[in-house]
RNA sequence: CGGUGAUUAGCGCAGUCCGGUAGCGCAUCUGGUUUGGGACCAGAGGGUCGCAGGUUCGAAUCCUGCAUCACCGACCA
């Protein structure tokens, strides 16, 4: 490709509503331009890498076994409603009527389609297990839209559902798809853990997340230095080592009038955070009218509630909520800040790290009062002790092997085992060896791919721009002529080059602008080039070009008739998997 | 959805408090000088000041409403 004939689009300026590094360098590369809030374009240069990454999924997904299909953007809404989640989506499922006023949704994600499919193409218990995927459009209506395509509103995923006769050929698939996604993301280059995940609103009951590790990621992952424990914070567990102490003093009553946090009381109180019980309010299950009990749940002052874990506990709304401000005034007879379990005349839940206080101070359920050397049984003696608590760093693994660490993610795939949500909803049965018909088992296995791409860039950049792993940079080598107006010599040279290594079928941007140098280097080096060829005056004096590796930044000089030979063992070192 | 802020040339911004001929830098075009890391000089083109209404002799500026965008939070494969 020749830059004068092509859609360079790069930005001299910092874009002024990029926060992350990622967006910057997308939209100062050229490679995608906002048209509304989430929804972007691809440039030229962006496509290229998008069609680098899928054609990596694609490969992948066919060694595996998956076969690719195309689903529709826009979907019946009966397909929803079947299944039930046309009321359960919310608002993030953006619907719409065409002309005769049908209902149509615009597809966040394809389980229903998939499954119209399954049960009306499935029609033998021997075609199973069966893999479908596709590299698709997916619509989000994103509450907020963020960090350009690292969370956007249309996206790119590829997404595949398997079918099968029993769990254990699920089992089979779910691994060979978290084998598969492995190798996508190594030859991807990214440095990447499979953690354990929440299932959330796709459902079922098995599932892992693979992250990239970034500081711009918005989930936080744990592992261990200990095991290769690693889990989504929403699911990380510990293990609870401290011994609860003996029941001193009687309990008391302190005022601690004006404090509303677990701070402020500890302060009026001199006490340190963790010796400061802390009771938030959350709604139960809700019955058949609607109505809910209200439950207590205690942690200590200086740790977080984890709403996706406290959610699961029997009884609670799921997803969790908080009861409101008058909700609790009405209940508790006083407000957020001055709560505690004693007496709470509900349920109480206490986490397991709390129930290992001892001595310690709550709310007086009375405005502007605290309680001081509360202690379980003695001062409350009924309460249920669950896992309430988000993990903190130095924790214990939960496998008893070291201690936790807690690390940002970027989540750019995910593979759950559904088991029968869909299929039983949907009536996708086959008949097993009795002549009795089942509900197949099924899986889903997610790839952000546009997500990818700006998860490499928060992985691969420098201050001068993009530095692309080979697998996905747009071009493989940069072909810079200085001033070849000036010197036939270079011009001709150039030319000569461009045209055998497009020969060879390497992929090369030749920058033919006659633009000044340093406009052209700074070019290549925003965009990511990994092999910048220049062609000028000085070297060629000796017979030779310059090779500059823009990862490493070393520079070296070839002679002219050896530059394609080298260039081709340069871009023969993809990580590519044999396996 | 709550909080905060923004919207002026293709991009980045000033001007708004205190109403009076719409500006700067970059980019673009022309001419010249330069020529190995985002050149310099001279000139030119480019604007319904987000939209609608109001106040005023006069509105980018004041008032009202709306829209869009961003950031923080809540939410979220």
């Amino acid at each position: 490709m020749r830059t004068s004939r092509y859609l360079l689009s790069t930005l001299k300026e910092n874009p002024a509503e990029a926060a992350v590094v990622s967006h910057r360098l997308m939209l100062r590369a050229g490679l995608i331009r906002q048209i509304a809030s989430g929804i972007y374009t691809w440039l030229p240069t962006g496509l290229r890498v998008l069609h680098k990454v899928e054609n990596i999924v694609r490969e992948e997904m066919n060694r595996a076994g998956a076969i690719e299909v195309s689903m529709p953007v826009v979907q019946p809404a009966e397909l929803w409603k079947e299944s039930g989640r046309y009321e359960k989506y919310g608002p993030e499922l953006c619907r719409l009527k065409d002309r005769k006023h049908n209902e149509f949704v615009l597809g966040p994600t394809h389980e229903e389609v998939i499954t119209a499919i399954a049960r009306r193409e499935i029609k033998s218990a021997r075609q199973l297990p069966l893999n479908l995927y596709q590299i698709q459009t997916k619509f989000r209506d994103e509450i907020r839209p963020r960090f350009g395509v690292m969370r956007g509103r249309e996206f790119l995923m590829k997404d595949a559902y398997s079918f099968h006769i029993d769990h254990a050929s699920l089992e089979q698939t779910y691994q060979d798809m978290y084998d598969a996604y492995s190798r996508i993301f190594t030859r991807l280059g990214l440095d990447f853990r499979p953690v354990e995940a929440d299932t959330g609103a796709i459902g079922g009951n098995h599932s892992h997340e693979f992250q990239v590790l970034a500081d711009a990621g918005e989930d936080t992952i744990v592992f261990s230095d200990g095991s290769d424990y690693a889990a989504n914070i929403e699911m990380a567990e510990t293990i609870e080592n401290a011994v609860r102490p003996a029941a001193g003093a009687a309990m008391d009553k302190a005022a601690t009038p004006g404090c509303h946090t677990v701070d402020e009381a500890a302060q009026a109180l001199g006490l340190e955070a963790n010796s400061v019980l802390k009771s938030l309010i959350v709604r139960g299950e809700r019955d058949e009218n609607g109505k809910y009990e209200l439950i207590m749940c205690c942690l200590k002052g200086n740790q977080e509630l984890n709403e996706v874990k406290t959610g699961k506990v029997p009884g609670l709304s799921n997803p969790l909520e908080f009861a409101t401000d008058e909700e609790i005034a009405a209940y508790c007879g006083s407000h957020p800040g001055s709560l505690g379990p004693v007496n709470f005349k509900g349920r109480i839940l206490v986490d397991r790290a709390a129930d290992k206080m001892g001595n310690f101070a709550c709310g007086a359920n009375e405005d502007g009062y605290h309680l001081i050397n509360v202690n379980w049984d003695r001062d409350v003696p009924n309460y249920e002790v669950c896992d309430l608590r988000n993990v903190e760093e130095g924790d214990l693994s939960p496998d008893g092997k070291g201690h936790l660490h807690l690390r940002k993610g970027i989540e750019v795939g995910q593979v759950f085992m559904l088991g029968t949500k869909y299929s039983e909803a949907m009536q996708a049965v086959v008949m097993d060896e009795n002549g009795k018909s089942i509900p197949m088992e099924m899986g889903c296995y997610g790839i952000g791919v546009t997500r990818v791409i700006a998860a490499a860039i928060e992985q691969h950049h420098d201050e001068r721009g993009i530095i692309w792993p080979e697998s996905m940079a747009p071009f493989a080598v940069s072909l810079i002529a200085i001033k070849p107006g000036r010197c036939p010599q270079v011009h001709e040279v150039a030319e000569k080059l461009y045209a055998q290594l497009e020969e060879l079928g390497i992929e090369v941007l030749y920058d033919d602008r006659d633009e000044r140098p340093g406009v052209m280097f700074a070019d290549a080096e925003l965009i990511g080039i990994p092999h910048i060829i220049t062609v000028g005056e000085k070297s060629l004096a000796n017979g030779e070009l310059e090779y500059k590796d823009r990862r490493s930044g070393e520079k070296q000089n070839i002679k002219i008739e050896d530059m394609t030979a080298f260039i081709q063992q340069k871009v023969k070192t993809d990580p590519i998997i044999t396996a």
